[in-house]
DNA sequence: CCCTTAAACATGTATATACATCTATCTAGG
DNA sequence: CCTAGATAGATGTATATACATGTTTAAGGG
C-alpha cells in the first residue's frame, strides 16, 4: 500500500535530472514508433528552426558539449536525416536537415505535440509557461 | 558579439533536458575533487536519507530504472561506498551507505550545500521554492 | 612567410540511461 | 506439494553525456 510519494529531494540538481528521466520516458514512447529518441528529435528541430548552422553554435544553443553532439550528429546521418559540410572556416562543419530529416520530423511532430498538449493541459497555461520560464532561466544561471 | 542568448525552447522536453545538462556541470565541477559525479553524489544522499533500501524502492525514489542503478551502484561499490545484502526476499538487493560512504558523503556535503546556496541566492528564496516544486510536479505528472 | 596560439572537431574512455531478455525467487491456486 | 504467473535483478546492447587529448585549420605577431 501507501507507495511512498514522489517527494521534493534536498538537491535541485536531482530534482531537475529526476523530472528530465521522467518526462523524457514520456517523450521517448510517443517518439518510439518512428525510431526516435527524444534528445535526437530535439536535434533535428532545432536545425528546423536554425537553418544550417556550425555544429558548435548547435551545441550552445542546446548547452550540448560539441563532441557529444559529435555522437548523436552520428547517428541521425546514419539515417540520413541530416547533411554535413565544410564551412569557409575549414574547421567547421555545417549542419542542416536532409530531405529525409524533414520528412521525419513531419512525422514526429503530431506525435510530440499530443503530448506537449496532454502535459500543457495537466499544467494549466500559468504553469505551463512558468515552466519554461523557469527552466530557461536555470539554463541561463548556470550557463554563465 | 552578440551571441544568441540562451532562447526558450518550443519542446519541454528539450528545455529540462538541456537545464539539466548546465545544471549538472555545476554540480559535477564542484564535486570533481572528491571523484563524485552528481548522480553518485544523489544516490549517496537518498541512501543517507532512507536507510537501508531495496534496488527497486531506491529506483522508485529517484524515477530511475533499477537496471541502470545497477550500473551506478557497481561504482559505488566497487568504491566501497555502499554495502548490499539480501533481503528476507531473496531476490531483493538491500542497499545502505558503508563507514566509507559515509564519510564521503559528509566530505561533499559542504561543497554541493555552496552549490545549492549561490543557485538559492540568484534565484530567490520565492524562484528557489517554485522551482523545487514545479520540477516535482513534473515527476510526478510524468510518472502517473 | 614563419611561428605561436587558439578554435573546431574527432577519438578514446568513463559514466548515465533505458529496454529486451534472462535467471532466480516469490506468491497464489489447485 | 506443484505449477503458473509475477517480481527483483543481472546482462547485453544502444544511446546520451562529457572530459582529456590529438589533429587540422585559422588568426596574429614578428
Amino acid at each position: 500500500m501507501s507507495e511512498p510519494a514522489i517527494a521534493v529531494l534536498p538537491c535541485l540538481c536531482a530534482n531537475l535530472r529526476r523530472a528530465s528521466r521522467a518526462l523524457t520516458h514520456l517523450y521517448d514512447k510517443s517518439l518510439r514508433p518512428l525510431g526516435l529518441q527524444a534528445t535526437q528529435f530535439t536535434v533535428l528541430q532545432a536545425l528546423s528552426l536554425t537553418g544550417e548552422i556550425p555544429q558548435k553554435g548547435l551545441g550552445r544553443i542546446l548547452s550540448m558539449d560539441s563532441t557529444t553532439l559529435t555522437r548523436t550528429l552520428e547517428i541521425l546521418l546514419r539515417n540520413g536525416w541530416i547533411a554535413i559540410r565544410r564551412g569557409r572556416d575549414r574547421r567547421e562543419r555545417l549542419l542542416r536537415l536532409s530531405w529525409a530529416g524533414e520528412a521525419q520530423l513531419k512525422r514526429a511532430v503530431p506525435r510530440w505535440e499530443k503530448v506537449q498538449a496532454r502535459l500543457r493541459r495537466k499544467f494549466g497555461m500559468d504553469g505551463w509557461d512558468n515552466l519554461l520560464k523557469l527552466t530557461n532561466e536555470v539554463t541561463k544561471v548556470a550557463t554563465e
